[in-house]
DNA sequence: CTTTGTATTATTGTATACAATTATTTATCG
DNA sequence: CGATAAATAATTGTATACAATAATACAAAG
């Protein structure tokens, strides 16, 4: 069948207009970019390397994304995830994430299983040496399996979306005391409930696990982080 | 404040790649295009009297949207929105629509109530008439509000583009036996909900409000509609 | 008649050119 | 000196040109 899933999969990162998106997009996300500033497309085309079309291209997708405020004639403006967006997120992902692994209990297949196991055991495996960098990669790869698996492209490229917008959020709380820890416990309690086939378990720890991280934010102060 | 909230606002659509996009996402939304349909550029173009250029802006918008597949140096594909893609917005929706309600309880200013109260108004008297056409467009107003009223750009961008992606779902069930009628009383008890600032109730009442959309849409059968 | 390799054509990817619009500077007048 | 208006520059919007890649047609060999 040749049902695409991840959004991510999706996107050409090998096409110029690929990797200026990504490219705009990181230093969006990642703070590097300040608040309304200005996104000239002869500057961003020169210091990447590229002409003029990748870069409208590409300025073009993160406007529908919202990344981007275009006016027309005038031009690209940075538009941030503000401390607002990053709470609602929290909420609705809270929701989604309970949702998402509802339906992965129901259509997750054996070999999707393993690689959950897998990932799930050099987080565990890297929570002991404090590896943060690395528990960050996994937990995203952790959570994103999930979405595959849940079988809903609908829910998989909302939830693949609000998952990068809260990047750098989410790379300060796993560093934060022990929370990593405590993460990856509700991990390995997420997943068993999936292998049990327990919906109803499976949905409410996922629910928590959201919203202790939640909390982890509250604790670490949003401001500090944006 | 400079805060945009609507997508819909945002999106440009009166360049010429604005055009282009909406007419391109009709098409598709409308069920005009068939699946896996190839979308040339040059066609397009001619088509719409233009060049290439703003309907290649227009194919990556909708590409990152999900609506269209990209293969690179290969062409563009529809990728329209399934039966099961409905069925998981609607129940995406009920979740959401809910935590939407409950926002609005929260933030609607009196001047937001009172253009909700007119578009309930004009809803009733048209429901009366069953004057689907007009129906239609009232029943998006509402809800456009309502997701404006929630003061959640995150919030109102997903539930924005639901809405549209089940556009044509929706303009059956409205026209279908007394759909209609049932629907707009259950808009007037939201509004009543959400002007008394009864959270609970009002998200009780979304929530519901949208299983009951489904629950007609089981008796259209859906397959029928796509 | 089928298969395979090559030539041709069609289509996309990127760069550039030109037009339209907006921002900035400069000159003129009060 | 300050305000205003014209001229100039900068930037975006669109079209087109060229390059790279993929699809197609066709011919020759088996």
């Amino acid at each position: 069948m040749g049902d695409r899933q991840s959004p991510g999969e999706n996107r050409d990162k090998y096409s110029l207009r690929g990797r200026v998106y990504e490219s705009i997009r990181e230093d969006i996300l990642s703070g590097r970019y300040q608040q309304h500033m200005e996104l000239k497309e002869t500057a961003i085309g020169a210091e990447l390397g590229v002409s003029r079309t990748p870069v409208r291209e590409a300025l073009r997708q993160l406007e529908l994304e919202g990344l981007v405020d275009i006016i027309p004639n005038r031009g690209a403006y940075v538009n941030m995830i503000t401390a607002k967006d990053v709470n609602d997120i929290y909420i609705i992902r809270s929701m989604l994430e309970g949702l998402c692994t509802r339906w992965a209990t129901e259509y997750i297949t054996e070999e999707q299983l393993e690689d959950l196991e897998e990932t799930l055991c050099l987080s565990e495996y890297h929570t002991k040496k404090d590896n943060y960098e690395k528990l960050y990669e996994l937990d995203s790869l952790f959570h994103e399996q999930l979405y595959r698996a849940s079988n809903s492209r609908i829910l998989n490229h909302v939830l693949s979306d609000f998952h990068d917008y809260v990047k750098r959020v989410r790379k300060v709380t796993i560093a934060y005391q022990g929370r990593s820890v405590k993460s990856t416990e509700e991990h390995r309690a997420i997943f068993e409930a999936v292998r049990a086939r327990n919906a109803e378990m499976a949905e409410e720890l996922a629910k928590e696990h959201v919203k202790h991280t939640m909390e982890c934010i509250q604790v670490c102060g949003l401001e500090k982080i944006l």
